[in-house]
DNA sequence: AAAGGAGGCTTTGTCGGACAAAAGGCTATT
DNA sequence: AATAGCCTTTTGTCCGACAAAGCCTCCTTT
């Protein structure tokens, strides 16, 4: 047991970029507002260009800060921003198996449909009628149902008016609901249960039922599950490498 | 409705980043390697120094790579690595409320009971103890009780084996358990209160009863809910940007 | 006079070279 | 053998430069 921590010296680029992220953390800069040009930080901050090059490329990679097609730069809005994608490739890279992602979902998407009861608006709703008029003209397409249910998921927890737990779910739903696409290719009548399960979540949240839409989310996973393994997958091997890859170029864009 | 998409010519650095970023995604450059010098991958690449180190700067943020006290480049093993950290301060630039938080919370703490309860070893348990015994002798130290009463809940959720959900988590626990330090402070009888529910939740991980595990986390977060509007705080109010600050540059280290 | 284009200015991305300070390794001294 | 001092490597920073791409302004053309 060490008395005393490394000292650590901060060097000018990271002192560059704290400085930045301290007027945006503090509100002083606003989502939208320009930072300025390399060479206006340079002047204001005193440091060569190269130096702050480096600390916009920390901010850059943090999300806060936004280059519009290699031109001015953008305070951003601290959404997406990446780091769901960012931490998916952690959990790769951490080799999580299905069954983890599976009961980290069942967590999750349960908690955001009890959201979804009691919260959702018209709009929602309609968002979702929408999505699952879709889905049923797209049941024979697999990539099409796949991406369909990913958003089927994103709506009910963007209805849970809950951006905490839309953002914590977006981690594991990049890694989850891809693998639909390899399941409705293998089981047949994967699809038509998936579109039917929607169904009955749906109309249990706009009737309000939070019994009944948890009982619905809650089989609809466990179909997922017994699709999973009945298109010949393990539950508890790990997430691939290659998969990982797919899906976070997908959605990088 | 556009038919194409704006095209992206990317920069030198950034194909260094993911060339990079490639290698050890794919798991040819494994947590622990080294990744050579600046003037190695100068070579390498047949780009300036200055665009290597601008592609390193972007993985060292994407939390792939590490400079150990400004020296030799580390693949390192992703998992936090700052990643919840700029998450919270996100969800903080978003003005989430701590409604959010606690509505999040109880459905992640809730998941995270109950796989405690199925996947708990004596190890944890004994962490769990250790944790709550010293609880107990610091119910007067506001500080102590709120960093202990973290470590509670990380310890729970570590408890379940499930990476997925114990990352999931961590960001909200980042902004929802500081609070603890200024409702022990303003309700007197809040720690005691805390110890005694972390004794129920132990006991009942330890005798595998899901349902009580889940009643007494329940109480304990709509306790600590109780604890924050007694102490003067609204609960529809946004977290705070100073106290998201505080949080954050703790948890940096 | 309005639309469109040409040129000039600004800014980014990249390059080459340079140097001080820190870290690591090696040697010689005690 | 332990230590102190020196040398080498490497990083962090700086300077200056230039091509390419965006932006702006002004001029030409219809």
């Amino acid at each position: 047991m060490e008395r005393f921590d490394r000292i650590k010296v901060p060097s000018a680029y990271e002192m560059v970029a704290e400085a930045i992220e301290a007027e945006i953390v503090s509100g002083r800069l606003r989502p939208g507002d320009e930072i300025g040009t390399e060479a206006a930080l340079v002047r204001q901050f005193g440091v060569n260009r190269s130096t702050v090059r480096e600390g916009i490329r920390v901010l850059e990679q943090g999300g806060l800060v936004r280059r519009e097609a290699s031109r001015k730069l953008f305070v951003c809005e601290p959404r997406a921003g990446g780091l769901s994608t960012r931490i998916s490739r952690a959990l790769v890279l951490q080799d999580v198996t299905f069954r983890e992602l599976f009961d980290t979902a069942m967590v999750l998407e349960v908690g955001s449909v009890e959201g979804a009861v009691v919260h959702a608006d018209a709009d929602m709703l309609a968002a979702l009628e929408d999505n699952q008029e879709r889905l049923e003209a797209a049941v024979n397409n697999p990539v099409v149902v796949a991406e369909l249910d990913s958003e089927f998921h994103a709506l009910l927890a963007r209805a849970c008016g809950n951006r905490v737990l839309e953002m914590a779910r977006e981690p594991a739903a990049l890694l989850f609901f891809p693998s639909t696409e390899m399941i409705c290719r293998r089981v047949p009548e994967g699809a038509g249960r998936m579109a039917q399960a929607h169904r009955f979540i749906i109309d249990a949240v706009r009737a309000r039922d939070l019994q009944l839409s948890r009982t619905w989310m809650r089989r609809h996973l466990v179909d997922w599950r017994k699709g999973f393994v009945r298109a010949g997958r393990e539950i508890d091997e790990p997430v691939e490498r290659i998969f990982a890859r797919y899906a976070l170029s997908k959605s990088q864009s």
